[in-house]
DNA sequence: CTGAAAGCGCTTACAG
DNA sequence: CTGAAAGCGCTTACAG
């Protein structure tokens, strides 16, 4: 393997300046430039990132942290396309993520690789439930970091997280104008930070301007998970005077609970409109493909792993709140309220 | 953060002797190495990942290849706990996995990265289907590396592997036992590379010996995906003689074949008995619970990982093919053959 | 059993 | 615009 002084014998330079050329630094005349260029190719060099971390007292590495155990994970699609985007971002920068579920029972988990000194040069930690975060521990090693999700705890924080009071807004606010005025809702866990409150208040502001209320029958909590909206018909569907709508918070318990309107033999969107969040990949395929708010999640992923990057490179110590809009994307589950 | 020297000074020996203490060299008192282990703790000292790549030419990354895109592979529980078990020991021996899953048309893809000179120590490839494997340009690099699954392509490889050919064998077996002879098969893609082959050699055995033969017409082609498995209904169920058992080579499909079974109004295990493979958590929560093959495969993640650790650090040069042992799991999905 | 010193491959003030 | 040299924090023969 060649290094950098192969290069520069070749190109006929000194080492200082074939770094230069490598991190673009100015002041260099275009033909030491072009000179360098070639020898990295015929070298097929590439530098290596032990050398460049020890001088820049970096590792390349970044913490990923999510506080859910791995087979939750693996099966929430919205959260591995975050998880994908921040892929992305630190590939371009060259960077390797260690992933920490955050099992910490389990002695092999990174987590403890990720709070050690030194080990990582910043972390992203996805919020979900409250206290249940490392971010405290990070913070206190000064270590930069962004949250995907709301503040939880006191520290203030840098965060990423989608638009979900405008979201939810949106999804209710397209039921009423399609005639609905009894409107359930599957809500996640009550316990998740930030998100399920605001989108909560977005479907309860829908509903206020246009002069209803959120019945508290047709409120149901739910997991995210497939099964719960499933289960979520018992409160939503199998009542005498049931909702003639239904606002899940995510497209998982809404698929869930389509599978239970085909048992209990409701059409839709003829017999009950549905609307989801998240637009996963699965709400096209789906009969009737499925009425959701669409919530950029890779984007989510990239936005946070692209401010982390500032901070570690530019050394950045403001904290910023970044809001990433949704968009509702009307499909087949929702119609005008069939006045039969 | 400290470094090696504040932990030689503070136990007063040198560099040197600290380095052995925490590389676990024979040859230090007793009383030296307490003195430098008790300075460490007072220290809160580990040791920086890339000066020790440095000296010793390795990047403490290892290469987690996988042909196939993100979507699929989220989607699929098995290939998710190998690489549980990949990153369990990568965590143990501090390696970091840069995990690529050879999207090659993603410009952020890891692929180039993992092919990238000098960027991991070595590899672990998950061979799926023919050809379609970056094995050969990881070979003619030199550089260490671990199939997951049959040689795909010439060159001879370290490898492991389920017991498919039994695996298979015993499914089938416990049908016949169970009294069925019209037994269907949904087996996986036929160009997946080795298991899929000895998967259907193993039913071929289990049947030849029992004096009987697979039927092509209830021999089907799956991709692994539940909605498959579904699809597979229409050769296997939906027909005049159809079969009274059938051995699904993953559970996924399994599951989907259930789900249709249900729909046409057959009763497992009265009706139709099933068994699949692999295990997945999601066995157990279906009802009936299914019968089927398990294969260790956070196992098989951590034996391949473990092989490549000491192809790494042993500099071990030879060629070795580790079978893992599976193991028919009875549950409710398979009864005796209902005469009726 | 212990330590002095060289070396791993970069980058960065600093001088010119 | 270019280069000599120090330094990042380890490990490893080598000498004692």
């Amino acid at each position: 393997m060649a290094n950098i002084y192969d290069v520069a014998r070749l190109a006929n330079v000194s080492t200082a300046t074939v770094s230069k050329v490598l991190s673009n630094t100015p002041y260099v005349s275009v033909q030491t430039k072009e000179r360098v260029l070639e020898a990295v190719r015929q070298l097929d060099y590439s530098p290596s990132l032990a050398a460049r971390g020890l001088t820049n007292r970096r590792t390349y590495i970044l913490g990923l942290v999510i506080p859910n155990d791995p087979d939750y994970l693996f099966t929430d699609p919205q959260l591995l396309e975050v998880i994908r985007g921040v892929e992305n971002t630190a590939n371009d920068n060259d960077y390797n993520i260690l992933l920490s579920m955050a099992n910490k029972t389990d002695h092999h988990s990174a987590y403890t690789r990720v709070l050690r000194t030194g080990y990582i040069d910043g972390a992203i930690t996805v919020e979900t439930f409250e206290g249940e975060t490392p971010g405290k521990l990070l913070d206190d090693q000064g270590l930069p970091r962004v949250s995907i999700g709301y503040r939880n705890g006191l520290n203030p924080i840098n965060s990423v997280h989608s638009d979900d009071y405008r979201g939810a807004y949106e999804a209710v606010k397209h039921l009423i104008e399609l005639g609905h005025r009894q409107i359930g809702v599957i809500s996640g866990p009550a316990n998740f930070v930030g998100a399920i409150e605001e989108r909560l208040r977005g479907a309860q502001t829908a509903l206020l301007e246009a002069g209803l209320e959120l019945n508290p029958d047709f409120l149901t909590y739910g997991d995210f998970t497939t099964e719960s909206g499933y289960q979520a018909s018992r409160r939503l569907l199998e009542v005498a005077d049931r909702p003639t709508a239904i606002f899940s918070m995510n497209d998982r318990m809404a698929t869930g609970l389509m599978r239970r309107a085909r048992e209990l033999g409701l059409k839709l969107p003829d017999d009950l409109s549905l609307v989801g969040f998240d637009d996963i990949s699965l709400a096209t395929l789906i009969d009737p493909p499925l009425t959701t708010i669409r919530q950029p999640s890779v984007e989510q992923g990239r936005v946070a792993a692209t401010k982390l990057f500032e901070l570690i490179k530019e050394g950045k110590k403001d904290f910023e709140t970044i809001i990433l809009p949704v968009e509702l994307i009307v499909r087949g589950s929702t119609a005008r309220l069939n006045p039969a």
